[in-house]
DNA sequence: GTAATTTGTAGACTTTGGTCTATTAATCAA
DNA sequence: TTGATTAATAGACCAAAGTCTACAAATTAC
């Protein structure tokens, strides 16, 4: 569905990618506080209005700048047929947590973003937290199906329980290691 | 130790109470985004330098006058000798969500404040995480002892665990309800 | 080509958190 | 009483997010 456009001057394409790639260099730069929407815009040789007419919010901007490769950010467990769910478990978070450590900041900055504004919140949430934790689930209830996790765990739960976790040692400023990867897959497999 | 100040024009205390007093009920009225420091001051009948005498934030301000009576916000789950550990457990996360369900907002405000703030980030986990973290690992250790928890469980990583939840819940702007309260509980201790 | 439409530009403007300074007020010590 | 010290006040000031407005530029429809 490539809709030709009604009439009137057509979106500047290449200003727009201009301004997600400034974006993402200040952000990791000067981090998401100290990242000015008019440096932003002076380093992308754009006008400040036009960020607000292709974005509503610097949190969306950076939204969209910094989760552009979503797959990155997403990417499915490797079910290689044999290995056991546990160590695909384990293998998605250290990949997540790579990613947490390397994007940390951005990342805490939008979710305290999300929490001031309702429509970002949602936004956020299907961009960016319900893929991730559908695919936790999925990857449990596979677990169950194969006899790997106790029938009378609950999937859903445990996801909250993963995803949780990390938020928690994110938010309150503690590295997110392999280490923790490996210890919350041990108590969600314990016994 | 109650020390008595050196010299000079001693603080006015009852102020500092007019300010934490404007501020909940602002809070509540508004929302922390909606409240500016400006409306504080005037509606506590004071200058705007003045709260940045007794605070350093917006923040360290609405900490201190949302958690004044902290004792609300941490208290000890009543361990009736008898009852079960889970029983605690969910006594305790019905009476947290209970009060994270009137105080929500400002609460979200401020775990999002303390991403942009290194030092409140400190100060907030220390007065508000880290007495609640505690409170639920030693319920669990007393679980394990009793024999109500698995020995191969980890109380450190099950309390995050169940902390992780429910802040995941709250930033996401889902309900923490106690059927949420309920539905933890039974995870921790499944099986 | 002309009109309508839509985007980009430039810059003024508003709001708010936070800082700074000069002045006044309250307290203690000599 | 006088001086030192610390707090409260008032208001100027700054930075940055976001809004608004007037105008120029690019496109489609006629």
């Amino acid at each position: 569905m490539v809709e030709k456009k009604t009439s009137g001057r057509p979106p500047d394409v290449a200003a727009g990618q201009a301004v997600k790639a400034a974006a993402l260099q200040l952000i990791r730069e000067k981090g998401y506080a100290k990242m000015s929407i008019a440096a932003i815009a002076t380093k992308a040789g754009v006008a400040r209005q036009t960020l607000y007419n292709k974005w509503t919010s610097k949190a969306e901007l950076v939204l969209d700048a910094v989760f552009e490769e979503t797959g990155r950010y997403a990417s499915e467990p490797s079910a290689e047929a044999g290995e056991h769910c546990a160590e695909q478990l384990e293998a998605f978070l250290v990949d997540v947590f790579s990613h947490l450590t390397l994007d940390g900041d951005p990342l805490r900055a939008l979710i305290a973003a999300a929490q001031e504004d309702e429509g970002f919140r949602t936004v956020f949430r299907e961009r960016f937290v319900l893929p991730r934790e559908k695919i936790v689930t999925a990857l449990l209830q596979r677990a169950q199906q194969r006899g790997e996790l106790g029938a009378e765990r609950d999937p859903e739960m445990l996801s909250a329980f993963i995803h949780g976790a990390f938020w928690y040692r994110l938010l309150n400023g503690q590295p997110v290691t392999p280490a923790l990867a490996k210890s919350i897959t041990e108590e969600v497999f314990a016994r």
